[in-house]
RNA sequence: GGGAGCGUGGCGGAAUUGGCAUACGCAGCAGACUUAAAAUCUGCCGCCUUCGGGCUUGUGGGUUCGAGUCCCACCGCUCCUACCA
């Protein structure tokens, strides 16, 4: 017998693979197709622990349902663009493209050494113009349809990256890449209306019953559906008079989600950003504090906004609006707590219904009656004789209770209040019928901000001339290419290359000016999976045709930190592919799988600054890919995070050790390596093949349902079972009461269940030991008899009470009588001298007897 | 403040979805083999016990013949989100 050695083994296994071109897709196949992703990579150095996983759990599930007969796509690619190559760049004088190419080389190396079963020649990276002109073209097309819009707009800046950054990409008021705090800037720039797609994106997420529930629930929080109405306002003077035929200049509307709390509107709110504000205080007393307000808010950062109760900041503009329903004069202020981007930045104040207004009229003593929700009657007692006086002080700390009975509300009084309540469907309907306000949904989802102020990105495909404003480059033209003789070092950009900028108007042919800025690199990652169907195609992103049979993809994986971005862009791309009529689907990935992280053994995330990073490299060397790999899914569940723990590798080195030399042992190859004497167990040779027999059909079908999960963990512990039965057997059984067919039988069933996980011992085994020509992967899966799993006896718990008390062993088809009447007897000792009220038999479970 | 999820031995984790809690593995203990060690193999391994048994899935209650699993309350942890009106 050979020893198991995996460094021998492992890279001359993969050779051979490469060599017959095992892994090459057959596109004119009749099987069923599979298409099973993995999130591609950011070339960032070498591959870490948590690629280890990802990459790992795709390969096993690409590698099992080729065994099941389907057609499957698994490929690879590199998310190429992006600002650490920049930076590397710089800091190295050297070019973006040189680091990031090395780095595809050192992890398609270690890839390769993990022994993943990728069809390397439909690798897609998004830096090849190949790929990128297809990017362009996709910009362009959603230009045509109406879905790039130009504005200038407060967006986030990140000081250290020297860029704008979209919503998404702003963590907790930090650079999503740098971590760096995001400042506000007033700029120009480029956007997708993913708004447009708010509710669908929304009501997709309905469709998804394969993704996991809290990648839902994330999406619907950041689109962020309210429903409510808009509410106009007029402008009047400090006597309360308004014009009789209001224009749009007087007129200032809010959006709220409570319109049944209107009566009790005491004050009115606009944010420090908002559009009108110069207009209404310009050459008036109360401009120099308006204005303290507003360079307050400027100054304070996201990250300052996110510090828990913030003391809340405001000033009166000295001008007065009515309301609507009770017509009554109400101050406008301008308070730092109210978001300009959200709704029209103009809000109601309603002290007595909202904690926040509540506390700004505190500070600042405005009124907070008339009160309009009542939750108990005291409480409306005690105001009663006030409700014609101004009150400024209330007895009570906080805001009332959002929901309640309407009262001092006019025809409305008696209703009751709430969100989503009787009381907001009749004002709305009044307020709409008397052309004062309308119902209206509002999403917290903004534009996705696209443009960056960078080099090593997609070029934005827009040429901007002086007669013709900003017109799209000609799709002949394009791909607008990246100039490669760059010194960023130097302080090189796309605006200092002439060459690059300098060009001609597409529509008039005079001198014209490019675009400089390129597109944010989750543009590239929002459509690959859609290249990969066809990733040579030279006329088109994809041919139609090959989407239709590979896509949506079957089975997606990657980490959680993608939730929102890359999924929620992903899903709007798809949308717009699909009404430009490209595909018939609109959702990409059916099901979704989000890995969990691998931490330290102490249960840190590993980081090149705490210096407890394990190198996967390492680890390979140490046991083989086959073990890092097997052992990584047997860790934990694949959504869990796990802790890495070196003694847990050596177990499963140890266990595949185990089978190796099991396998050897069935076919009768061991030689004297095998037992020896003193190990012979007790167990009568047809007992234990009995149990074998029963294993080796449970155990398929446990390891099949399990794929179906994709519980890998258990998967792997049932195949331990199975060797256990199989280790039991071969010392029950001498070397010539063995039955032979019968030892290959689990040999090769062994052997195939273990391969999608050690694809490189299992292809040895199966040649070498098992004597096959064939590769064992493309073999077809073990199938199982759920009859044959089940033994002839069992035994059942017999409960008094709930509680275990004794065992009965009996057939499988046992009559319930006969079983209640086997239990009641094994149990008399604790039955007697009670009454036995009940007896329930569970067939093959238990037997529960009930006494008294 | 709002939302989602989780809580099982010394550790990672399992439990066919309401039916024998602790599968599988790690660590540990004992033994076989060995001059010895490693490797391998065997057995033990939740807690308490007066050896009859008793207790045990964060805590307390409920539903049920039966609850780790379902319901209610509380405690603790994790993640997401946040002056979004």
């Amino acid at each position: 017998m050979k020893e198991y050695n995996p460094h021998e083994i492992e890279p001359r296994i993969q050779k051979e693979w490469a060599e017959t071109g095992i892994d090459k897709i057959d596109e004119n196949s009749d099987k069923p197709k599979k298409y099973i992703l993995e999130m591609f990579p950011y070339p960032s150095g070498d591959i870490h622990m948590g690629h280890v996983r990802n990459y790992t759990i795709g390969d096993v599930l690409a590698r099992y349902w080729r065994m099941r007969g389907y057609n499957v796509l698994h490929p690879m690619g590199w998310d190429a663009f992006g600002l650490p190559a920049e930076n590397a760049a710089i800091k190295h004088h050297s070019h973006p493209a040189k680091w990031t190419y090395g780095n595809i080389d050192t992890q398609m190396k270690s890839f390769k050494r993990l022994g993943l079963s990728y069809d390397w020649d439909r690798t897609v990276l998004t830096c090849k113009p190949e790929y990128y002109k297809w990017g362009q073209w996709l910009f362009e097309q959603f230009w045509k349809r109406g879905l790039v819009v130009r504005k200038k707009n407060p967006v986030n800046w990140c000081p250290h990256c020297k860029t704008v950054l979209a919503n998404e990409q702003v963590i907790e008021g930090r650079c999503w890449r740098c971590h760096s705090e995001v400042e506000k800037r007033d700029l120009t720039q480029w956007y997708f209306k993913i708004t447009d797609y708010a509710q669908d994106l929304l009501d997709g997420l309905d469709n998804l019953p394969g993704w996991p529930k809290r990648v839902k629930q994330m999406q619907e929080n950041w689109i962020g559906r309210s429903e409510g109405a808009e509410i106009d306002f007029v402008l009047c003077d400090a006597d309360g008079n308004a014009p009789e035929n209001p224009t749009k200049d007087d007129i200032i509307t809010v959006f709220t989600t409570r319109p049944d709390t209107l009566f009790g509107s005491t004050f009115f709110v606009l944010s420090p950003e908002y559009k009108g504000l110069d207009d209404l205080i310009r050459g008036t007393k109360y401009e120099a504090d308006v204005e303290k307000v507003v360079e307050l808010y400027k100054n304070t950062t996201d990250l300052e906004r996110e510090q828990g109760d913030r003391e809340k900041h405001g000033a009166f503009t000295g001008r007065y609006v009515l309301n609507p329903v009770s017509g009554k004069k109400v101050p406008i202020w301008v308070a730092d707590y109210v978001v300009a981007g959200y709704g029209t930045g103009a809000v109601m104040g309603v002290p007595c219904g909202d904690q926040r207004d509540f506390e700004f009229a505190r500070k600042y003593d405005l009124p907070i009656v008339p009160i309009i929700l009542q939750k108990d009657d005291k409480l409306y007692d005690q105001l009663k004789d006030e409700q014609n006086t101004v009150v400024t002080s209330v007895d009570w700390d906080q805001a009332m209770a959002s929901e309640g009975v309407l009262v001092q509300s006019g025809k409305y009084t008696g209703m009751i209040g709430g969100k989503h309540s009787p009381a907001v469907e009749a004002i709305i309907k009044d307020l709409e019928a008397a052309g004062k306000g309308r119902k209206k949904v509002e999403y917290r989802l903004r534009d996705w901000l696209i443009s960056r102020q960078r080099y090593w990105g997609n070029p934005i495909p827009v040429i901007y001339c002086p007669h013709c404003g900003a017109v799209p480059v000609p799709e002949e033209d394009l791909p607008v290419r990246l100039p490669d003789d760059m010194d960023l070092a130097a302080g090189d950009t796309l605006a200092t290359d002439e060459e690059f900028v300098n060009t001609t108007c597409p529509v008039c042919g005079r001198p014209a000016k490019r675009e400089t800025d390129t597109m944010d690199t989750f543009t590239c990652s929002s459509w690959y999976f859609l290249r990969y169907c066809d990733p040579h195609n030279d006329k088109a992103p994809f041919d139609p045709k090959k989407a239709k049979y590979w896509m949506p993809v079957d089975q997606y994986i990657g980490g959680i930190e993608h939730a929102i971005l890359h999924l929620l862009y992903s899903r709007f791309y798809t949308r717009v592919i699909h009404d430009m009529g490209l595909i018939d689907f609109k959702e990409p990935f059916t099901n979704l799988l989000c890995q969990g992280m691998v931490k330290d053994a102490n249960g840190e995330t590993m980081s090149k600054s705490k210096g407890n990073v394990i190198a996967p490299e390492d680890m390979i060397k140490g046991y083989g890919a086959d073990a890092v790999r097997t052992y990584i899914l047997f860790m934990a569940p694949p959504d869990k995070d796990l802790q890495w723990d070196e003694d847990g590798l050596a177990g499963v080195y140890k266990f595949l050790n185990r089978v190796w030399r099991q396998v050897y042992d069935l076919m009768g190859q061991a030689g004297e390596a095998t037992l020896f004497e003193g190990a012979r167990a007790k167990v009568k040779p047809e007992e234990a093949k009995k149990t074998l027999i029963r294993e080796r059909h449970r155990v398929v079908g446990k390891v099949t349902h399990d794929f179906k999960t994709n519980s890998f963990n258990t998967a792997i512990s049932a195949i331990m079972e199975l060797s256990n039965a199989a280790g039991a057997y071969l010392r029950a059984a001498s070397a010539d009461t063995r039955d032979e067919a019968f030892c290959r039988e689990i040999a090769e069933v062994l052997v195939k269940l273990l391969s999608p996980m050690a694809p490189h011992m299992c292809e040895e085994l199966w040649q070498t030991v098992l004597g096959h020509t064939d590769s064992v992967h493309l073999e077809s899966w073990p199938t199982w008899d759920p009859e044959k799993a089940q033994a002839d006896k069992i035994s059942l718990a017999v409960q008094v009470n709930g509680k275990v008390r004794a065992h009965i062993n009996v057939a499988v088809d046992a009559e319930k009588d006969d079983v209640a009447e086997q239990a009641r007897a094994a149990v008399e000792k604790s039955t007697a001298g009670k009454t036995i009220v009940k007896t329930i038999v569970v067939p093959k479970r238990l037997v529960n007897i009930v006494v008294k």
